[in-house]
DNA sequence: TATTATTCATACCTGTTTGATATGATATAT
DNA sequence: ATATATCATATCAAACAGGTATGAATAATA
């Protein structure tokens, strides 16, 4: 199941995608609008920055926009981001590798090969991106 | 992440549909082979055999077998019955329904309709037979 | 029938994660 | 100056994950 960070950070970004460019748009206004919680957004927001998703403009009248297109922006990303490793096991991660304590041999697991194709599949869905996801109906 | 649960749990499977059908396997011996934690592993043994994936034999000389061909079991059901879910949000999933208190109009919300072509496209994924899966190299 | 090997059931425990809040500093347009 | 923002860090309660403890019930077999 997906975070509700996660989720938060997804209606974000599309929420700032729906603004015209140059305005940015203040925290108050996101939570208000999306219904996320003040506090928690500002941190949410804050690591989308530091992982350049979004560029903050500080002070009276500032807020946050996009800082890149926004088709080069996918749920991937964004998960990765927030949430951590998209794989569903963590020997298998490219970004977030970490070895299974009860495999005996890596190489020849039966389970990581299994996890190895799901992932390979699983992994272009989440990667297109949000502008191809996002269709009006 | 897949947990430890779901990820004992298929290893289980896959252990049970190696052995020659008939001979009842006992937790000990799946909990020796596969380093599964003995108690952790009769929880999830009794959690397959309510949702009929295995079948138990009780006593001496018991163990449990498969209780379906392998040919009829995917990751997708294991999943469900030790983790939940499946479904990144909740207000898609089938099994396991739930609305999204944050979101204003389930009908309308674009978050969920992304989702739900996510999970249209996941699903089918994790529901292939095992036996599809799982070949040798 | 006593013993042993096994499943079955319930309850409990501990560390981590999740979702969120509190407090306050810093920057900037007006 | 003041109001409006972001930025940073710390804290917190509840839920969850992973695992353990205790012991009852069942059945093969010696
Ligand atoms: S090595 Fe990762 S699942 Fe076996
Ligand atoms: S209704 Fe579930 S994500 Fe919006």
């Amino acid at each position: 199941m997906l975070s509700k960070r996660a989720k938060y950070a997804i209606k974000t970004i599309l929420f700032l995608k729906d603004r015209p460019e140059g305005k940015p748009i203040s925290a108050k206004v996101i939570s208000e609008n999306e219904n996320i919680p003040y506090k928690f957004l500002e941190n949410i927001l804050r690591e989308l920055r530091t992982h350049r998703l979004i560029k903050s403009i500080r002070g009276s009248e500032g807020g946050y926009v996009l800082a890149k297109d926004p088709s080069e922006i996918s749920i991937a990303q964004i998960m990765r981001i927030v949430d951590g490793p998209i794989a569903l096991i963590p020997c298998i991660s490219e970004k977030f590798y970490e070895a299974c304590a009860e495999c005996e041999d890596e190489q020849t697991c039966r389970i990581r090969k299994m996890f190895a194709e799901v992932r390979a599949e699983m992994v272009p869905i989440l990667e297109r991106p949000i502008t191809a996801m996002d269709k009006e109906a």
